[in-house]
Parts: C-alpha cells; sequence; structure tokens
DNA sequence: GCCAACGTTGGC
DNA sequence: GCCAACGTTGGC
C-alpha cells in the first residue's frame, strides 16, 4: 500500500471540514498540476495519505484514505485532470509541523521539504511510520 | 505582505 | 518545440 501527501490551506478546505464530512468523504478537486495528477492517477482505494495545512498552521494534522480511484474533474473545463475520493480516518494526536520536519534528518528527502509547492505529493514507508510515531500513532 | 520557486501559457 | 513572460503557491 502507497502512502501520499495531501496538501490544503485551512482557509479553503481544513481538517475540520474534512472530518464533518464523515465516511461519504469528499472529492479532493481543483489540482492544476501534472505532478500531482500524476501521483492521484498512482492512488488505489485503501492507500492512506496525511492531511497537511498549510500557510496556516503548516503541520500535518490527520490522515485521509482514498476511497475512490482516480476519474475526471468536472470542475476543469479543459477536461485534462482529474481528482480522487478521500474521507478522514483519525486525526494526529500530536499535529506534526513543517518545522520539526524540517529540522529531522531522517525526514530530510520529503518531498514536503524539498518542494513544498507539490499539492499531493509521495511519502516513503520510512517516513510514513517516523511520522505517524511523532504524532503520537502506533508508537 | 514580500518574494523565491515553480508551473503554465503563448508568441515565435 | 523553445523560451520569455506571467501567475500562483506557500514559507518566511
Amino acid at each position: 500500500m502507497a502512502h501520499w501527501l495531501f496538501k490544503s490551506e485551512p482557509s479553503t478546505w481544513s481538517w475540520q471540514q474534512q472530518c464533518d464530512a464523515g465516511d461519504k468523504g469528499t472529492h479532493w478537486n481543483g489540482v492544476r498540476n501534472h505532478g500531482a495528477k500524476l501521483n492521484m492517477m498512482a492512488m488505489k482505494i485503501g492507500d492512506r495519505g496525511f492531511f497537511y495545512h498549510s500557510n496556516e498552521g503548516k503541520e500535518i494534522v490527520g490522515i485521509v484514505a482514498v476511497i475512490k480511484e482516480y476519474y475526471p474533474d468536472h470542475t476543469d473545463a479543459s477536461g485534462r485532470f482529474g481528482m480522487v475520493d478521500v474521507k478522514a480516518v483519525e486525526a494526529l494526536p500530536h499535529p506534526v509541523t513543517l518545522e520539526v520536519i524540517k529540522t529531522d534528518p531522517a525526514l530530510k528527502d520529503m518531498v514536503l521539504v524539498n518542494n513544498s509547492r507539490l499539492s499531493v505529493q509521495p511519502v516513503t514507508e520510512a517516513e510514513w511510520t517516523h511520522i505517524l510515531r511523532m504524532g503520537g500513532l502506533k508508537g
């Protein structure tokens, strides 16, 4: 199972809103970047991803699951981009901040550190388990 | 609010 | 198909 990181500005779409959407989940629409698109196309149902708040907070606040694989984004007039559906799984008891991530040698190769503008990113198994423990889960 | 980094657009 | 110009993102 692959792991991912979804970025969102809380003022546009927050973790709280994701939680309020419940098990039905929501469309992760609005992605207009080919790198992010390729990552979404690689997602399978059941894959997990971190939910990261950009600009405000700048921290990983929760975990989402992919519940629908890549399909066309009806909000994209050009028809070139698609989206997946995700639902909230659980919150991190201790959100992991960008500041902490940047100072941790084990996480120095994270895409979040090296290409912070990419809105949907892959996360390695090592990074995933490391951050889960830092966040207070499974550890 | 500023600005660097990056992606996209469009003229050639 | 190249590349300059432009717009957007997101950390600071």
